[in-house]
DNA sequence: CCTGTTGCAACCTTCGCTGTTACGACTGCG
DNA sequence: CGCAGTCGTAACAGCGAAGGTTGCAACAGG
């Protein structure tokens, strides 16, 4: 499998905006991010920009620029992190249509739709359970 | 998330092995499963291979050679397919170590650890839920 | 010895993600 | 009004995983 950073990133992303709210300031710029995630800049903006489509954080522009969650870290699940930056599905089919006139070829394709549909259901849930407060909880109580 | 059909095209090769014996043949080739899933018998030799290595299947060689199943595809589960060629963890972390004097930088990696390896765990007790028999039933279940 | 098949290495192509540079757009401040 | 700081986004290179393809040695039965 192709072993994604992506979910992790912005969960980091989120769990520093969020703490960094808490400590008073207003918005949160990419390159401070980036800092924290040994990372390039644009690579959280546009991490940040998927997020920012679906309503977990918003963005100023101009002097004083920077991110700012668009809603409490408590109310953000892990799901909505993962329905954000990562588009398809965890399981593919065959990249080429099987042969349809083998028995095999004609039915495997609607079973293992049905079968990946029921474990994404699952995996979803399980996405669900875990808030962004729950990570920065988590983060928080790393031992030193 | 780049979507994986290795874990597909094994179940379906399994499918069709199982099946052909039952129709009463001896052992398939990797040319004749190519063709049901519509690919190269180098990359189904290659995956079965896998998945002899893991004890599921065995092989001839010389004339007459082919695969046949090393266990009942009832005692065979997604999750043994799943470990047998897919090598690592579905979510990873960041490629480069986080700013490790920034809080969260420090944290996020223990915490997400912890988290992604309850949804594994979830993950792999679905994917034993499920067994070639029960794929293969599916398969001969679709509709005409 | 001949034939069919596996085992395996080597290479190419494609694809997605990351990293990087560049530059326009925006906005508050002096 | 111009400057400065930051976002928004395009463009491109590099990398690694996976699939596809070719070639050939190894094997085993007739």
């Amino acid at each position: 499998m192709s072993a994604n950073s992506r979910l992790t990133i912005a969960a980091h992303a989120l769990a520093w905006i969020g703490l960094y709210q808490r400590q008073g300031h207003e918005v949160a710029t990419s390159e401070q991010i980036a800092t924290s995630a040994n990372t390039n800049p644009v690579v959280i903006r546009r991490l940040l920009g998927e997020l920012r489509r679906a309503g977990l954080v918003e963005s100023r522009r101009g002097v004083g620029a920077g991110w700012s969650l668009a809603r409490e870290l408590g109310s953000i699940t892990l799901l909505d992190v993962y329905e954000a930056v990562e588009p398809g599905p965890l399981f593919a089919m065959h990249r080429t249509t099987p042969d349809q006139g083998c028995v095999v070829g004609y039915g495997i394709q609607p079973a293992m739709q049905g079968i990946y549909e029921g474990i994404e259901k699952t995996l979803r849930h399980e996405l669900a359970r875990v808030t962004l407060e729950n990570v920065l909880r988590d983060v928080l109580a790393a031992p030193r």
